[in-house]
DNA sequence: GTACGGGGGTTAACACCGTTCACCAAGCAG
DNA sequence: CTGCTTGGTGAACGGTGTTAACCCCCGTAC
């Protein structure tokens, strides 16, 4: 059913091709060498014809991002289908490392899509990315098959209660979709808040390796991680 | 001793305008506003006059961050004035608040000082700029007073004692320069690792607030960052 | 088969940008 | 006063995003 007379095969083909190229500007030559005009010249075009596919260079980021979201997501896939289906803390060792081992060969990418100020670029985050459904699917999995350390919900403060709760909501659409049913009593809002903890820790600590931020010269930054991630684990009772 | 010619004096103060130029166009119109001709505009000059101060935007941009970094270091030590000298988990708490309210007030600098890819403006962190010497300031003074949590040294992995231990002299050079004379049993490797882990879930905590990258949104932030601090405290033996 | 409309491309142009160069005027040292 | 340094100017080069006018060819309708 796939109506695709030749001009439409053709246009797809550029549309792709032109992010494909700012991709590579991206990756290989930073952020600010993304520009319509080498985009263009790479292509064998002149600048203005992109303005057939993208109203803008922002616009056109903002499409990269989504990009690089979906690839990474596939990454991380990739790496999650060595992974037999039950253990379900070597699936988010291998999410955690692959996150990490992605952001270090992608810097450029890291920082647009995970460290611009509001209002460059990216887009605000949805979870609605594919990347964001990686994460949660595999969450969704480890609370399927094991008992994690939270806090009692009445731990957890009443203010961020709303939002967790929505947070829980969108969890389990998101796991629903990918046709995994989960009972409600797993996922109580200190779930969510041991969630959202476990990101905070990731985040910074690839960030500043990333970014190079950390209070000192780090010459073993991979033994870091593990150790932190060893210690994370252990915190929310994925080592037992 | 001053030995200020006119011309000395007229040096200075332009060199001073430029950056304060340059810097109002990075907090209000953002990272891409901040353009040679954009602050000769405003100066009221032309823009190869502002080669005379700098050898090149990239150049002012490094300047700039350096400001920022004074800046911020300066309004924390106001902060922490306000604070008895000897209640230092208060000072704690102040220095990681005003580091969170300043990144809000200023995601622009933030992202530039804090969350910009290498090679990109933003020079590699000394922790001999004004904001990690705070920072290490108060974590001495921490560690004068109190006895801290922390794991023993042959907990810490050992790939990383080493570059804990250069952590602790720089540290101890610091405080030594501050006229804090710091008992050597007080800082073990198994501090610095502490202060480490510390760092890296503050800064992942407001980094993710700063970028919106919360995996939910998140309608109360403040509460949501107080319970990371004091649960952050708690864990490091802030609150005994 | 032919007319036509629209989509993908072009060129030219405008307004910016960083940077360099030649030049100039004023301040200071001798 | 003379001359050198210093901080400024204007013009220019090559680069950028973006718009407008144009053009041609593919696909469709008649």
């Amino acid at each position: 059913m796939t109506e695709t007379t030749r001009r439409e095969r053709s246009r797809d083909e550029t549309h792709h091709e032109i992010r494909r190229v700012a991709r590579d500007l991206l990756t290989n030559q930073g952020r600010e060498a993304v520009t319509l005009r080498a985009i263009a010249r790479e292509m064998g075009i002149t600048a203005p014809a992109i303005y057939r596919y993208h109203a803008s260079l922002e616009d056109l980021i903002q499409q990269l991002c989504m990009d690089i979201c979906t690839d990474l997501a596939a990454e991380m896939a990739t790496d999650l289908q060595a992974i037999p289906e039950d253990d379900t803390p070597a699936q988010v060792f291998a999410v955690c490392r692959g996150f990490r081992a992605w952001a270090l060969r992608h810097p450029q990418e890291f920082s647009l899509v995970f460290a611009s100020p509001p209002g460059t670029g990216a887009p605000t985050h949805d979870l609605n990315d594919p990347f964001g459904r990686i994460f949660l699917t595999v969450a969704g999995r480890v609370l399927a098959t094991r008992q994690l350390a939270m806090p009692a919900d009445d731990k957890v403060p009443p203010e961020l209660r709303e939002d967790l709760a929505q947070f829980r909501v969108t969890l389990f659409d998101t796991l629903a979709e990918a046709g995994l049913d989960l009972p409600e009593h797993v996922f109580p809002i200190g779930a969510a808040y041991t969630m959202l903890r476990f990101w905070v820790r990731l985040y910074g600590q690839v960030a500043l390796e990333v970014f190079g931020r950390f209070p000192f010269a780090v010459s073993a930054p991979e033994p870091l991680f593990e150790s932190m991630l060893a210690e994370l684990a252990e915190e929310v009772g994925l080592i037992s």
